[in-house]
RNA sequence: GGGCGCUUAGCUCAGCUGGUUCAGAGCGUCUGCCUUACAAGCAGAGGGUCGGGGGUUCGAAUCCCUCAGCGCCCACCA
């Protein structure tokens, strides 16, 4: 069979993962194994695959492959996430683009519409995962809003209701007037904004007792119209919701004005002044409009004294009947009328430009969120910080890399209460149901309709019918369901104890990005010590955001981000595999650059090419094998064997990138630059028998020593080194190297110094432009004589690679000879005419300075007797060994440059 | 305002429980090779006073202090 000489993946790949599942070997079931885990992070069930996605789920399939090999029971469990807000937001959008309006519809048209639109854009993210190789149990494929997990969402609801962690409350909460809904205090983004900070004027209603107006550091405003106070504020659309003005008690600049009464501006409305340490006296002018219904600090101050809430928006943004102006209008259109028409009245007295914090939707960044005041669902967070903290902190649960322990700490050590409720109806249905009547506030929580009149009759009596029943009509927090997933995905909640959640339960890792620490990653491990009384998983691999070669985030708007399909369709699904890895240090964030994928390509390529080589053979089975081969064998095998245990405590660590580089460099120099050139018989001469088995075991081997990463060719180059039966594989064969032995390490060591004779003499020619083909003499000098030259197999092998005639021992340099060192021992190649002698004294005599001055360091170091008595013992031999190999070198160098004359 | 992290070769990073001739890797660069597996390749080479300053120590890229720059997270000052 001829192969190219170039590796085309895109059949190889599409071949091989239709193999794969089509022999089901992703698949998992309980058995005596030892489970390796992994739930994916659920997707968004109409996204589409982008570089996060890409490197996140690498990632977790090079663990699932590895593990797998390690002769684990792998289960990847894949699924989406309904992503209510997301979704129900692009169902809208779809809905308008039809003239359609969402208050238009009922619940359940609305719903059909959802569902539609879940089916047709649903699970293509999953599609284009095994474009990547994922390795998924696709079989297990699971939704956040499918039957299971639904009935198990709301049956932890009715759970924590009655253990008393879920109530409801009327609070100040973050309200996204785009997608109509209230959010968790998580989903509130907070960025720096360059706005105005509005000084207006406060008139004062019928001033009596100005009594000190001249006391110490009064700050007293008047003009012709009268006496009056100034309110900094960014926010003056929200005068309309004033019911106070508020001051420092402790505040000289406005004693005068305690106890009076003011006039909102344009509103008319008089307010009290009150007085609170609350105020900042420093900040503006020390006076603060107090809007209790729209904002968290006016809504404390309101309760504590008292005053009256005037909610001046709609839940779209606009401003409410309540307001006695500008009814309608939008918030935005009305900051900007209300400063003009302040100024044209005159009652603004100046504007500042101001920098600060204004918060945004996490799920729509345009779109500011506005504090308002209603009645949500509420999870107590308290219990659940306290039993999240210590498998952390305990280490019981790792993060890599543990600097987030710290902040998954600080953020359950002032942990507040989760808002659960969404004014949404694509997602799970809250299980409340009101009882009709005057108290709006008599409700029930239950699983069913039936269990809930059984429950309200109890509670409400008898008289109670199935039709005074209301279900509530919000629904959850999206993640009030992925908190679940690794539990719910092996239906742990709903058939408690099941085999499968026995077996799979803890997961093994977790591989996520660090911005849902909060989201996701804490509250799993609260629902899992909750329900399962365990951790959910016992490593979470935060991964980097993957960001352009200019450190730019990728974004839709920059048009940084590559499409990954067509990433892969250019350079393969394993050169983009290693192109993500070898950006990916762990723990950082990564810097995509195409020329990492193409270094991937270039990786495929040699593999491919290397095996075109060893295919090529043809064997001789009469032959026997020479020791060289032997030796280089013993010594392919060693260096294996050491690298496979380094690549392994690599794992361990999760430093996939230096795994990933160490197999590359196994690969790459130690196998097809040293090993396969030591091997290789003369241009179309055969190969013995022996070295050519043994150069397919470790061909495969090697294979499956990168197969994690990259399993589209290993496997297909696994396939071509024997005859493999249908539905075998290599993804599926166990593998392990024996564990290195010392005589591995003196091997390598030897060999070592080997590669460095051979290269010693590839950089003379290079030097002196002598071509490889023209064979060149090595001179042993002196003592080196009972070096690697000595031992037959290496020597007949520096022959070959250094393109020898001879080895020859000599006492001294002849002239006309160039020499080198390999640590002391020194060689030499005879060039005749060729040799530089000034450049190569000129050389000697530099190299001879630099190690003299080595030299005087190190006897300074041997000198002092504080460090011979401090210094441990081998340190201190060490520096010995040091100084008398600096001087034998130099004795080298010395003679060389007698041997020039 | 609080907390965390980073700064080592042109780029991306490793080394940091102090002492292996320790200053490394990959990529890029330069030079020479179309050598019959691979030019998506091979061989060879150059490149950094480890951000600045100070300290501890016999000894500091590594520990401590400080300054500068960068990044992230948290926080209700209008």
């Amino acid at each position: 069979m001829e192969l190219a000489t170039k590796y085309s993946p895109a059949e190889v790949e599409a071949k091989w993962y239709e193999y794969w599942t089509n022999h089901k070997l992703f698949a998992s079931k309980p058995d005596n194994r030892e489970p390796y885990t992994i739930v994916i992070p659920p997707p968004n069930v109409t996204g589409v695959l982008h570089m996060g996605h890409m490197l996140n789920n690498t990632i977790q399939d090079i663990l699932i492959r590895k593990a797998r090999l390690d002769g684990k029971n792998a289960c990847w469990v894949p699924g989406t996430d309904h992503a209510s807000i997301a979704t129900e937001a692009k169902v809208v959008n779809r809905l308008a683009e039809q003239g359609i309006k969402k208050r238009d519809l009922t619940r359940e048209e609305f719903l059909k519409h959802a569902w539609a639109w879940t089916e047709e854009h649903g699970g293509i993210i999953l599609k284009q995962l095994r474009k990547l190789g994922a390795s998924c149990d696709w079989d297990r494929t699971a939704f956040t809003m499918d039957e299971k997990r639904s009935e198990s969402v709301l049956k932890v609801f009715c759970d924590l209701y009655d253990k008393g962690l879920i109530y409801r409350g009327l609070r100040m909460v973050n309200w996204d007037p785009k997608a109509q809904t209230v959010l968790s205090t998580e989903e509130v983004i907070y960025k720096d904004e360059k706005s105005k900070l509005y000084y207006l004027k406060y008139y004062l209603n019928d001033p009596k007792d100005l009594k000190d107006l001249n006391a110490e550091g009064c700050v007293v405003h008047k003009d012709s119209k009268g006496y009056y106070a100034v309110v900094a504020t960014t926010r003056p659309e929200t005068i309309m919701g004033d019911t106070a003005m508020c001051i420092n008690p402790k505040d000289p600049k406005n004693q005068w004005l305690r106890g009076q009464k003011v006039i909102v501006p344009l509103v008319g409305r008089v307010i009290p002044v009150i007085e609170d340490r609350y105020v900042d006296i420093e900040f503006g002018t020390g006076c603060l409009k107090v809007t209790p219904a729209h904002d968290v600090n006016d809504y404390q101050l309101g309760k504590t004294h008292n005053l009256e809430t005037i909610d001046i928006f709609n839940p779209d943004g606009t401003i409410s009947e309540q307001s006695p102006l500008y009814v309608g209008m939008d918030r935005m259109a009305c900051r900007k009328q209300i400063v003009k028409d302040l100024d044209a009245a005159g009652l603004l007295e100046k504007v500042e430009d101001y920098e600060n914090k204004v918060g945004y939707s996490e799920r729509n960044q345009d779109t500011a969120v506005e504090p308002r005041l209603c009645k949500q669902w509420f999870l107590s967070m308290k219990h659940m910080a306290d039993i999240a903290l210590p498998p952390v902190l305990e280490g019981k649960l790792k993060f890599h890399p543990t600097k987030y322990v710290t902040t998954y700490r600080n953020w359950l050590e002032n942990i507040q209460d989760w808002c659960i409720s969404r004014q949404l109806w694509w997602g799970h249905r809250i299980p409340a149901y009101f009882i009709e009547g005057e108290d709006e506030e008599r409700f029930v929580v239950a699983l069913t309709p039936e269990e809930a009149l059984a429950k309200a009759q109890e509670k409400f009596g008898k008289d109670i019918t199935m039709d005074m029943l209301h279900r509530d009509e919000d629904a959850l927090d999206t993640w009030f369901s992925s908190w679940l997933w690794p539990i719910s995905l092996f239906d742990g909640i709903n058939n408690p104890g099941n085999e499968e959640i026995s077996y799979y339960y803890p997961t093994s890792d977790l591989v996520t990005g660090p911005d849902i620490i909060f989201f996701w990653v804490a509250r799993m491990i609260m629902a899992g010590e909750e329900y399962m009384h365990d951790i959910p998983f016992r490593n979470v691999y935060f991964t980097g955001i993957v960001r352009d070669k200019l450190g730019r985030k990728m974004s839709k708007s920059l048009g940084n981000s590559p499409d990954p399909l067509e990433l892969i369709e250019k350079y393969g699904a394993d050169g983009v595999r290693m192109g993500m890895m070898l950006a990916a240090p762990a723990g950082n964030d990564i810097l995509y650059d195409d020329a990492l994928c193409a270094q991937g390509m270039a990786f495929c390529n040699k593999m491919w090419n290397a095996f075109r080589l060893v295919k090529g053979w043809e064997v001789n089975a009469e032959l026997a094998q020479p020791e060289a081969n032997k030796a280089s064998i013993q010594w392919m095998q060693a260096k294996l064997n050491a690298t496979y245990a380094e690549i392994n405590d690599l794992y361990s660590k999760y430093r996939l990138n230096e795994a990933l580089m160490a197999a590359f460099k196994l690969f790459t120099d130690e196998f097809s630059g040293w090993y396969l050139e030591m091997i290789k018989p003369a241009y179309q001469a055969p190969i013995d028998a022996k070295t050519f088995s043994a150069t397919l075991d470790i061909f495969d081997q090697l294979m499956h020593i990168i197969h994690p990463f990259m399993p589209f060719i290993t496997e297909e180059l696994w396939q071509h080194i024997a005859d493999r039966k249908e539905g075998e594989s290599l993804m599926a064969s166990v593998f392990k190297t024996a564990a290195p032995t010392k005589e591995d390490a003196t091997l390598i060591a030897k060999v070592e110094e080997m590669k460095q004779i051979v290269s010693g003499v590839r950089a003379v020619r290079q030097s002196k432009n002598i071509s490889p083909r023209e064979p060149l003499a090595l001179q042993v000098v002196g003592a080196a004589k009972n070096g690697v030259t000595s031992i037959p197999a290496l020597a007949d092998i520096i022959v070959k690679l250094a393109g020898l005639s001879q080895i020859e021992q000599i006492a001294e340099k002849g002239e006309g000879t160039q020499a080198f060192l390999v640590g002391t021992d020194e060689y030499a190649v005879p060039i005749g005419s060729l040799i530089d002698a000034d450049a190569e004294r000129e050389k000697a005599e530099a190299e001879i300075k630099r190690l003299q001055g080595f030299m005087a360091g190190i006897e300074k170091k041997l000198g002092n007797e504080r460090f011979v008595q401090n210094a441990p013992a081998q340190v201190v031999e060490l520096e010995r060994k040091k100084l008398a190999d600096a001087q034998s070198k130099i004795a080298a160098l010395e003679a060389t440059i007698k041997s020039l004359g």
